[in-house]
DNA sequence: ACTCATGATTGGTC
DNA sequence: GACCAATCATGAGT
C-alpha cells in the first residue's frame, strides 16, 4: 500500500519527486533548515540560526524529512510504525503548517492550470462512427444489419450475399464484443485506480495539506489519462470496422450479371419504349424493385444499353423484335401485362409500350426501319428535349402516338 | 488464354 | 442531378 505511494506522489502536480519536498523551490526554507514553528507570515525568521536549539531543531526537520523520504523504501509494518511515529512526533504540526503554506503560495499557480477543456472533436466523431456502424451503442447486433444495409444501400444485392452478409455481420459482432470487452476492462481498471488514488489521497491528507479540490483534480487528471486510452482503443476499432466494410464493399463491387429475368424485365421495358428509352424516377423504381436490384443500377443499365444500342442498332435488331412480338402479344391478351412495371398511380406502361413496338418492328432485312428512328442522325433519341427526369410514363405515351 | 458481354465508374456536358 | 461517352473490370463462353 505505502510503497506504492511513489508513482502518486512522484506524479503529483505541484512537485518533483518522492513525498515533493526535495526539489521544491518552496522548501528552500526547510532544506536550509529554519524552524517551521517560528517561521512568521510575513517571511521574516525567527533567528533560531547558530543556537544549540537551532541545531537541534534542524536535526528534527532533517529527521522528518529523511524519514519522509524513506518511507516508501520501507515494508508496510516498517513504514506504519515510522508512519505513525511521524505524526506523534512534535514537530509534525509544524511541518504540516509549513506544507499548508506553501500549497497556500504554489495553489495560486496550480488554480489557473485546470480548465475544463471542451469534448475533444475527435473523440466525438470516434463516438459517432462506432453508434453509426452498430459497435457503440445499447442494442446488439441491430446496428450490424443497419450497417450491413447502409453498405449495400448504394449497390445492388445479388441473392448469394446472404453470404457475406453474415460473414460480414459476425465479424462485426466480433469487433463489437472486443471493444466492449475492452472498454469495460479500462472502466473497471479507471475506477478501480481512481479509488486507489483517492484511498491514498486520503491518507496522505494525515501528513500533508490535500484539499477536496486537489483530490478532484488528480481524479480528472486520471480520467483524462484512461480516456485517451479509450480514445485509441476507439481508433483502433474504428481502423478495424473501416477495414472491414472496405473489404466487404470491395465484394459488392465485384460484378455479377443480373439474373436473367432481371434482365428481361428490363429489356421489355426497353424495347416497348424504345422512342423515349428514358424510365421516369417512379418507372425505375418499379423496374428496380421487379428486378431487385437498385434504383441506380437501373439507371446504369438503361444508360449503357442506350449507348450499346445506339453504336449497333444492327447488332440489337433481333433482341428488338423478340421483344417486341413478346411484348406485343402481352399487349393484345391483356391490359395488366407482367412485363412493363406499373409505376405508382401513373398507369401502365404496357400501352405506350405497344404503341412504341407497333412502330417499331422493324423489317426482316435490317434495312433502316421506324424501330431504328427512334434514334435520331445526331445521336439524341426522338423527343428527348430535356433531361428525362420526373417524365412520367403518360408523357412517354403521348410521344408514342404521334 | 482469349474474346465478348456487361455492370460499374469516371469525367464532362447540359 | 441526369445523362452521355469512354473506359475499366469482371463473368462467362470458347
Amino acid at each position: 500500500m505505502l510503497q506504492q505511494q511513489q508513482p502518486l506522489t512522484g506524479n503529483g502536480p505541484s512537485n518533483g519527486r518522492g513525498l515533493g519536498v526535495s526539489g521544491h523551490p518552496g522548501m528552500h526554507a526547510l532544506n536550509s533548515v529554519h524552524q517551521p514553528s517560528q517561521h512568521r507570515p510575513d517571511g521574516t525568521e525567527s533567528g533560531l540560526e547558530g543556537t544549540e536549539n537551532g541545531h537541534e531543531t534542524r536535526r528534527d526537520i532533517g529527521d522528518i524529512l529523511q524519514q519522509i523520504m524513506t518511507i516508501t523504501d520501507q515494508s508496510l509494518d516498517e513504514a506504519q510504525a515510522k508512519k505513525h511515529a511521524l505524526n506523534c512526533h512534535r514537530m509534525k504540526p509544524a511541518l504540516f503548517s509549513v506544507l499548508c503554506e506553501i500549497k497556500e503560495k504554489t495553489g495560486l499557480s496550480m488554480r489557473n492550470t485546470q480548465e475544463e477543456e471542451p469534448q475533444d472533436p475527435q473523440l466525438v466523431r470516434l463516438d459517432n462512427m462506432l453508434l453509426a456502424e452498430g459497435v457503440a451503442g445499447p442494442e446488439k447486433g441491430g446496428g450490424a444489419a443497419a450497417a450491413v444495409s447502409a453498405a449495400t444501400s448504394s449497390g445492388g444485392m445479388s441473392p448469394d450475399s446472404s453470404l457475406e452478409h453474415s460473414d460480414y455481420k459476425s465479424k462485426l459482432s466480433q469487433i463489437r464484443s472486443i471493444y466492449h470487452t475492452e472498454l469495460e476492462k479500462y472502466e473497471q481498471a479507471c475506477t478501480e485506480f481512481t479509488t486507489h488514488v483517492m484511498n491514498l489521497l486520503r491518507e496522505q491528507s494525515r501528513t500533508r495539506p490535500v484539499t477536496p479540490r486537489e483530490i478532484e483534480r488528480m481524479v480528472a487528471i486520471i480520467h483524462r489519462k484512461f480516456s485517451s486510452i479509450q480514445t485509441q482503443l476507439k481508433q483502433s476499432t474504428c481502423e478495424a470496422v473501416m477495414i472491414l466494410r472496405s473489404r466487404f464493399l470491395d465484394a459488392r463491387r465485384k460484378r455479377r450479371n443480373f439474373s436473367k429475368q432481371a434482365t428481361e424485365v428490363l429489356n421489355e421495358y426497353f424495347y416497348s419504349h424504345l422512342s423515349n428509352p428514358y424510365p421516369s424516377e417512379e418507372a425505375k423504381e418499379e423496374l428496380a424493385k421487379q428486378c431487385g436490384i437498385t434504383v441506380s443500377q437501373v439507371s446504369n443499365w438503361f444508360g449503357n444499353k442506350r449507348i450499346r444500342y445506339k453504336k449497333n442498332i444492327g447488332k440489337f435488331q433481333e433482341e428488338a423484335n423478340l421483344y417486341a412480338m413478346k411484348t406485343a402479344l402481352g399487349a393484345r391478351q391483356g391490359d395488366d401485362s407482367p412485363h412493363t412495371p406499373n409505376s405508382t398511380g401513373s398507369g401502365s406502361f404496357s400501352l405506350s409500350g405497344s404503341a412504341d413496338l407497333f412502330l417499331g418492328v422493324p423489317p426482316v432485312n435490317g434495312e433502316q426501319s421506324a424501330y431504328q428512328m427512334g434514334v435520331q442522325a445526331n445521336g439524341n433519341w426522338q423527343g428527348r428535349n430535356s433531361p428525362p427526369s420526373g417524365t412520367s410514363p403518360h408523357s412517354d405515351q403521348s410521344e408514342n402516338s404521334d
